[in-house]
DNA sequence: CAGTGGTCTAGACCACTGG
DNA sequence: CAGTGGTCTAGACCACTGC
């Protein structure tokens, strides 16, 4: 018994006999076990974002494994922002309602580069309405034609310049209780707001990017003349294990902002 | 001497004594060391594109330190696609030339996902020709304004479609002997033409991207009509230690394709 | 079968944080 | 000072590759 760590909450790494179950016999490393273990007490809400979790010593003694497979566990987590380590203090679960990243999945820049020479962005919240989804919010949403959304529509203008335009729809269950006023009056980003309220977080996304013109309603709330051309940027937002729950379609003004992208 | 290795190729991670004679101390882990060191050898073209690398028991011998140590520069570097682990084979340094990953950078995909469905692109070159870089190319490529640049403009098709019109600029000095014939006779992504016939890997790059509208001659080469939006995309493409080597201007059809990009 | 990367362990020591 | 994460080591064994 190399690796098989313990007895009543540990995991088995032996091919073909553990928990997995399935048609694949599929080895399964113990620290990728561990990290699911994790995993599972984050989406549980046993440790609350911006909380500390254990440190590695007791996860070790917890789970019946060395710390430094522990370690390895919690490196990927903390490679997939889904924990920040800091050393000397612990391992927090993180969390979209601190360090200022105002906000963490927008890629839209001022053309100087320099995000903070603009201040704080200015939110007007156009409309907030609960109704029925259609077919394809709800296939975003992995949800089914009709169901309860709510749908958000808002401008956000940096300097005082309206930048974008964007609608966003909710899974009706999850947000229920979500209102233009709950959403105006919190300062700070979005997300922290879903988390705090409604225990749901982001935790990653995807964008689907084209160009298009703007019809005139849209024209008339982005203050800009027919015929700009605008970035349509569709975002697909994930909590834990991938489970959609928000899609966003934004229209952005690239004449003084550009959307930046790095790639390895 | 708890973690100082040796004496004669080997690094020093003593704070303040070793060759990161600067004004900061600079604390730097070992292996961060050892990383600088493969990445030196990975530069210097000690190790050629597509082929493996010592061993990890060889790197450690050579280094004088423990695989371990060894094993979390690869790491790390793996992280990075400079190089690619295969289990049983060896570590290798990563290529454009394989995989079939025919553009590593290009994030337009067609709107029903698949990108084999349409086959290899089309690519037309429209133009080759030498000249003296302009001022913004010129700070782009970190040269002097005059200096001279290749540029290249082609156009690239899927399904037989013109999608893609993009402006190249390349640096004099290190693609000498770059010609319209070389690249247009060439099977494969251009980078990996770069990577063995001038020596000049791209490891990282960054795009940004405005919604645009074409002028008439851009409408001409994408045969597409006036007023149709357009996605510029500027992408800097560096080699090893940042250094800008490749400044590119494309405009992306997004009628029948988007840019896709993930979130973390 | 030998050689490679991949996992796991146990223990030592370092750097940082806060009381 | 004790507690945390961070680094380094040495050794064992596993999984995969190719001869």
């Amino acid at each position: 018994m190399s690796h098989s760590p313990a007895d009543h909450e540990a995991p088995s790494a032996e091919s073909g006999s553990g928990p997995t179950a399935g048609l694949t016999p599929a080895f399964s490393p113990l620290y990728q076990q561990i990290k699911g273990l994790i995993l599972q007490s984050l989406q549980s809400g046993e440790w609350k974002p911006g909380a500390a979790i254990p440190s590695e010593m007791d996860l070790a003694a917890r789970y019946r494994v060395s710390q430094g497979t522990v370690r390895k566990a919690i490196d990927e987590l903390a490679a997939e922002n889904l924990v920040v380590r800091r050393q000397g203090k612990g391992t927090f679960v993180a969390t979209h309602a601190e360090h200022q990243v105002q906000y963490r999945f927008l890629k839209l820049i001022p053309d100087n580069g320099d995000v903070n020479s603009e201040g704080p962005a200015q939110r007007d919240i156009i409309d907030c309405r609960r109704l029925r989804a259609s077919a394809d919010v709800a296939r975003a949403l992995t949800l089914r034609t009709g169901d309860a959304v709510l749908q958000v529509r808002r401008v956000l203008s940096f300097a005082g310049v309206p930048t974008i335009l964007e609608d966003l729809w909710l899974p009706g269950g999850p947000f229920k209780g979500l209102t233009a006023e709950r959403l105006s009056e919190y300062r700070g980003p979005m997300y922290a707001l879903f988390e705090t309220e409604f225990g749901v977080r982001m935790v990653r996304a995807e964008e689907h990017i084209r160009a298009v013109v703007p019809d005139p309603a849209q024209c008339e709330l982005l203050k800009i003349s027919m015929g700009t051309p605008l970035l349509s940027v569709e975002r697909i937002a994930c909590t834990y294990n991938d489970v959609p729950m928000e899609l966003r379609r934004g229209l952005y003004r690239t004449d003084t902002h550009h959307y930046r992208n790095e790639l390895n």
